[in-house]
DNA sequence: ATGTCGTCGTAG
DNA sequence: TACGACGACATC
């Protein structure tokens, strides 16, 4: 007897292990290890799809036939999980304390649908029920539709005549695949003399190569002239898979470079690394404008080289598309795409030539990371210290770590680049861990834009409360008066949470933390409403009626909107001159590149907006760079907070850089002694790591803890509390016994945003050094609490979260 | 999650 | 005595 072990796709952590099916006979043949399997489970013998993991003979006698129920089906899809999916897929579960099920179905090909459906059949009876002829009607009836036709008490009419045996209840496990074809056209006899325009059109169009039925009704051909020639034989129409190009790659020049020498001997470094045969981790560290691009394109080339394939992961693939297009430039046909704006057929096509081994490069965001690549050599993380590289739904991997294990798997080599690596990858650069690389000379003999750090304390146009001090306007009108253009970057939007006096500009921060204190003014709790509060220690202190630094009672919070700014550049520049970019106007897929193109036909003197703006963009037309305010982002309640702010502006600075007249970047804050925008100013990167790396050393982060965050939600106050409570002090216990784990809890703090979406929530924080000890503790407790019960708050785990 | 089974309470 | 509600329990 065939036997074999299941995993199933859709559980949770409770009941997420093995089980053992019996294969029937006539199934054997398609029985393999990684196949996916439709199995009968629970007491319902509900259908469930799962991933068979392991597969064995048994001798008859070993144990009764009943003890085991038979696996119902090998649905044929043309995917089974490799040893290397099931090994990243435990990988992912046991990191991220995910069922295996919901950590495979990361890399499962888009567009298969493996949900497990309920639906019902009639019993030829006498029943006039009205239901009952419902059912009747179809051959059958998903719970869905009846769901809708006759709401919830269908269902229990639908149990109740099941019971009397008017209807029988079944299950199944969708079983299509999510291909999409269209017509296309073939023209077949080209000399048949023909007689009418349209035809005449056709023959025209189809002479350059066959033609969707599509893109011929959108020169007016319609079906039916298509079908009239298809009958005189002069074209064949046949069914092809969808294949929608997300970019078209005859539109890319291809772009030249030579090589410095300082970069030939980078170059010539990772090369060495990939030819080792052995599994390699390089931190590429290059200024703006030192050729990063260069040299990943040659480290791509070397793969391919090698007969092996490379994967190039960027941030975010809306914001880069003059990357893309140097991608699409080189390596053509061989290139594909994969993030997550693309539809289900697109990337189900990516999916099926990457099987096909047609494309050997993938070009993509977080998600790319998984692309199916049987022999990877390369795989790169372009602005590798990105936030978008850690998927923010569960699982909450980062893709880094799937790097990690991939190239660990495949003798491959991980590349990070960055101008500005985290302090983290930096110090694993510097312990020896990655190789490090730099380049830190600006190839062209462009000069770095000035960076000027605009103080607004007392600024007569700040005062007057607004947005663009005097420094930022006279350059501004400077910059359009010259035809220049700039780009203004603005803070996250109306978030307003810190306070800042007035008069100074003091922010009022933790002293134990060093990070800005968050002030409650609306919190739910009357003991936190008007107060500030730490999230890391949480300490509270009251609100202070006057600055401990200048003794000012004007103290206010940060917070401005865009509107404000767009009334400010109008009054300024007059009507139309500025163009805006944010979430809010870029909903729509094409929308960010319709902004730029029309910034970069010259159509607006400036573009403003949140963190799109200062994204890889280059347009030669822009001197001037601006960032409003820059004490929002450096009081962001973050231990990463400088980290991200010297990112941004060695950023901004990069927009100013790439024309040949010397840009000017101005950085307006109530701290021009920050000493992190001081380092960011000097684009000082060395410096900044030296100091940060320190301070996170003195207070214990990342990289020299590791961080939990259990999360808790309930839409009911009281039981999350309780919830909260009772597993913060089965947490201790645990920790106690344990002492040698040297866990540090705190909180639970209730959450920044205490409800969201009706739901209250809570958080425990947890330093500590990732081991397996740490990871079974935690999930033993994950087990327990991630578990839908009834008077339990629902618990989510995030390890190393990029906001705390 | 979700079905089954057993126990308990209330109406008949 | 009978049926429905609710909770414990197990899922090969």
């Amino acid at each position: 007897m065939l036997v074999c072990q299941v995993r199933l796709l859709d559980t949770t952590l409770a009941y997420d292990r093995a089980y053992t099916y019996a294969i029937p006979k006539s199934l054997e043949d398609k029985a393999a290890v990684g196949v996916i399997a439709v199995v009968p489970f629970g007491k319902g013998n509900r259908s469930q799809s799962a991933f068979v993991v392991s597969l064995w003979q048994e001798s008859a006698g070993e144990r009764k036939p009943s003890e085991l129920k038979e696996v119902i089906s090998f649905p044929d899809y043309e995917l089974s999980a490799t040893d290397e999916m099931l090994a990243l897929g435990a990988f992912i579960s046991d990191r991220c304390f995910c069922t295996l099920g919901s950590a495979l179905k990361l890399m499962l090909p888009v567009g298969i649908n493996l949900k497990s459906k309920v639906f019902y059949r009639a019993v030829p009876s006498q029943c006039d029920h009205e239901l009952y002829l419902f059912v009747n009607q179809k051959e059958r009836a998903y719970e869905s539709e009846i769901l809708r036709s006759f709401g919830k008490e269908g269902l229990a009419v639908a149990a109740n005549l099941c019971k009397k045996g008017f209807l029988t209840r079944h299950s199944e496990v969708a079983e299509k695949e999510n291909v999409k074809t269209e017509q296309w056209v073939k023209l077949i006899n080209g000399d048949m003399p023909l007689k009418g325009q349209k035809q005449q059109l056709l023959k025209e169009l189809l002479a350059d190569g066959d033609m969707s039925a599509e893109s011929l009704g959108k020169h007016g051909i319609s079906t039916a002239t298509v079908r009239n020639l298809e009958t005189k034989g002069v074209v064949s129409v046949y069914r092809k898979r969808l294949q929608r190009l997300a970019y078209n790659p005859d539109k890319y020049e291809n772009y030249g470079y030579t090589l410095s020498e300082k970069q030939c001997a980078v170059r010539d470094n990772i090369l060495e690394y990939m030819r080792c045969g052995k599994p390699q981790a390089c931190l590429l560290h290059g200024v703006t404008g030192s050729g990063k691009t260069k040299i990943i394109l040659e480290a791509v080339d070397e793969a391919l080289k090698q007969g092996r394939e490379a994967i190039v992961l960027m941030p975010e693939i809306g914001l880069t598309a003059q990357a893309v297009s140097t991608y699409f430039a080189r390596y053509g046909e061989k290139c594909g795409i994969i993030h997550s704006k693309l539809s289900v057929g697109e990337k189900a096509d990516t999916y099926a030539r990457i099987r096909s081994g047609s494309v050997k490069v993938i070009i993509g965001t977080r998600s790319a990371v998984f692309a199916p690549f049987e022999n990877l050599g390369l795989i790169v993380m372009d602005e590798e210290q990105e936030h978008t590289y850690k998927s923010e739904k569960s699982p909450k991997y980062h893709a880094r770590d799937i790097a990690r294990f991939r190239c660990a798997r495949h003798n491959a080599l991980m590349l990070l680049a960055s101008a500005t690596p985290s302090v983290e990858s930096f110090y694993k650069a510097e312990s020896g861990i990655y190789h490090l690389l730099t380049l830190n000379e600006r190839f062209g003999g462009t000069e770095l834009p000035s960076v000027e750090i605009a103080d607004i304390v007392g600024d007569s146009e700040i005062e007057k409360g607004k947005l663009l001090g005097e420094e930022l306007r006279e350059a501004l009108v400077d910059t359009v008066n010259k035809g220049e253009q700039a780009i203004l970057f603005l803070g996250r939007r109306g978030y307003n949470s810190a306070l800042r006096c007035r008069s100074c500009g003091y922010v009022f921060t933790c002293d134990r933390c060093s990070v800005s204190l968050n002030y409650h003014a609306y919190s739910n709790e009357e003991s936190r409403r008007g107060k500030l509060i730490c999230h890391y220690c949480g300490r509270i202190e009251d609100k202070p009626y006057k600055c401990p630094e200048c003794g000012g009672s004007h103290i206010g919070y940060f917070g401005y909107g865009t509107q404000l700014l767009q009334d400010e550049l109008e009054e300024l520049l007059g009507d139309g001159k500025a163009l805006r970019m944010d979430t809010d106007t870029t909903v729509a897929k094409r929308s960010h590149d319709e902004i730029l193109e029309e910034f970069g036909r010259g159509e607006a003197s400036v573009l403003y907006g949140t963190q799109m703006v200062v994204k890889g963009l280059d347009f030669p037309n822009v001197s001037l760079v601006g960032l409003v305010m820059a004490d929002s982002v450096l009081y962001m309640n973050d231990f990463r907070a400088p980290e991200r702010m010297f990112s941004l502006i060695t950023q901004l600075v990069g927009r100013a850089g790439r024309s040949k007249k010397r840009g000017r970047a101005i950085i307006q804050t109530y701290n021009p002694l920050h000493q992190t925008l001081r380092l960011g100013a000097k684009q000082d990167y060395n410096a900044f790591y030296k100091s940060e790396i320190r301070l996170r050393k003195a207070v214990v982060f990342p990289p020299f803890c590791d961080i939990a965050v259990f999360s808790f939600s309930s839409a009911d106050e009281e039981e999350l509390n309780r919830t909260a409570i009772a597993f913060s002090g089965e947490f201790e216990k645990g920790a106690e016994e344990a002492s040698e784990l040297k866990l540090i809890k705190m909180g639970p703090y209730k959450e920044g945003i205490y409800k969201i979406g009706g739901k209250y929530r809570n958080k425990i924080i947890v330093k500590y050094k990732d081991s397996r000890e740490c990871r079974s503790f935690f999930r033993r407790l994950a087990e327990k609490y991630a578990v839908p019960q009834k008077g339990v708050a629902s618990l989510d785990i995030d390890i190393n979260p990029f906001t705390v």
